[in-house]
DNA sequence: GTTAACAGTTAACGGTGTTCACTCAAATCT
DNA sequence: AGATTTGAGTGAACACCGTTAACTGTTAAC
């Protein structure tokens, strides 16, 4: 490790951070180059020793901002050691409450990521890669309960079989479970990333001011259908 | 209607068909003053004519889209006319076929809409109102499937009193349904939205390459959980 | 027929991402 | 140790962006 060599690693952390703040205090829009330099005290063109453009910065940025996320929910999973329901429970009120906080970075993540047909030229991006092991957290998580006590799931007629054969190849990635339970499992998350993107988004106020309520409801319900005790709302 | 306010209506519709070309072909960032003024042969400053502000023209092609998906819409559900179950599937259907054919359109209009806290000032845009227009649809056909048929729906316990308290409030536009049925109905929306979303922004990629025989098979779920006898999934 | 309103232009300002030529210090090689 | 190469950083410039101001004609109104 030269001298050089840390000082670049240290102003690459800085930039980084600046662009983190920047993103928080003022949304994706926020990411100038120049405004990111100015605050590491650097020029603009400076940056392209470190990033090739800044698309790629952000790029790194939501790299960094899956991995912050990844590692924040497991440690507050954590806490329920054992109960793998709250865990799953404490997970998502934790993305819940990140995205909330976070509307901009919420966007940036998971908002707006328009898919390029040519899966194989960015299937390898550093973001696509730490999206990889967020997502990883949810699979081991439900494969893990569905293992601690399998939970009943809708019949075959009611997935259809094109559906159970694209479940039965990813089978794999899931530990072995059937279709229908995989099925289950990725119903839970996609209703929960739909409840998150409608609140964040603002797209639920024409109904409901505070979606709050709603949320807790709508766990509850997808909770028991996969058979975990969650605290029921009141 | 003099001969210059013919001109002028005539130039006002060649900008928002320019930018709902440019937002087609290129996306949101495509739409920019210079570009559109080129298509119409104009240059940028003219355009400040028509619109205050860049912004407002993008506001004013959301509104328009909003209502054309509307439109589009309202008349699909009317090729089968009475069969009200049968409506809202064509409705659902057409809502993901119109997003996967206009991905660019549908990020704009349903995704990462940041809501300024501050309500008051455009809940009277052009844009928010169509966005009740389409609103509306959903609501009144769901009310209407209510009125024709009343479903079961989850006992008061599982939604617990402050939710309940909430959907009472807004059982006026729902043409008197209990919070029960209402929250079914929310539900309803809540999915399909987050199943489009996840699909459109390709978030639904790292477990399933083609998400067309997962959305069928939730659509007939929540169907059945309506009372509908929607069309199986094979 | 004079006057006021208005669509549209050009020029300019500050901002953006990006490239190029250049400087200077640090690491490497003899 | 001295020569040489590597690389971080700068300043100027390019083409673009949204926006404003001053200005030119044409059209409508009194």
């Amino acid at each position: 490790m030269n001298r050089r060599d840390e000082a670049r690693a240290a102003t690459l952390a800085a930039i980084l951070a600046a662009a983190r703040r920047l993103l928080v205090s003022g949304g994706v829009a926020a990411i100038g180059l120049r405004a990111v330099a100015r605050e590491v005290n650097l020029t603009a063109p400076a940056l392209y020793r470190y990033f090739p453009s800044h698309e790629a910065l952000v790029t790194q940025l939501v790299a960094d901002l899956y991995d912050e996320l990844t590692t924040a929910l497991v440690e507050l999973g954590g806490e329920s050691e054992g109960d793998l329901g709250a865990q799953l429970y404490l997970l998502a009120n934790g993305l819940r409450d990140w995205a909330l906080a976070h509307p901009a970075e919420f966007a940036l993540l998971f908002g707006t990521t328009v898919p390029s047909p040519d899966a194989e030229d960015h299937n390898d991006t550093p973001g696509h890669q730490a999206a990889m092991r967020f997502g990883a957290l949810f699979k081991e998580l439900v494969a893990a309960i569905w293992h601690e006590k399998p939970f009943p799931y809708p019949p075959d007629e009611v997935l259809g079989s094109q559906l159970i054969a694209q479940l039965s190849a990813e089978a794999v990635h899931f530990h072995g479970m059937p279709p229908g339970a995989i099925y289950l499992g990725l119903t839970y998350w996609t209703r929960l990333y739909g409840l998150i993107c409608m609140e964040v988004f603002g797209q639920l106020h024409w109904v409901l001011p505070e979606a709050g309520a709603y949320f807790e409801a709508q766990l509850y319900e997808i909770g028991l259908a996969m058979g975990l005790d969650c605290p029921a709302p009141e």
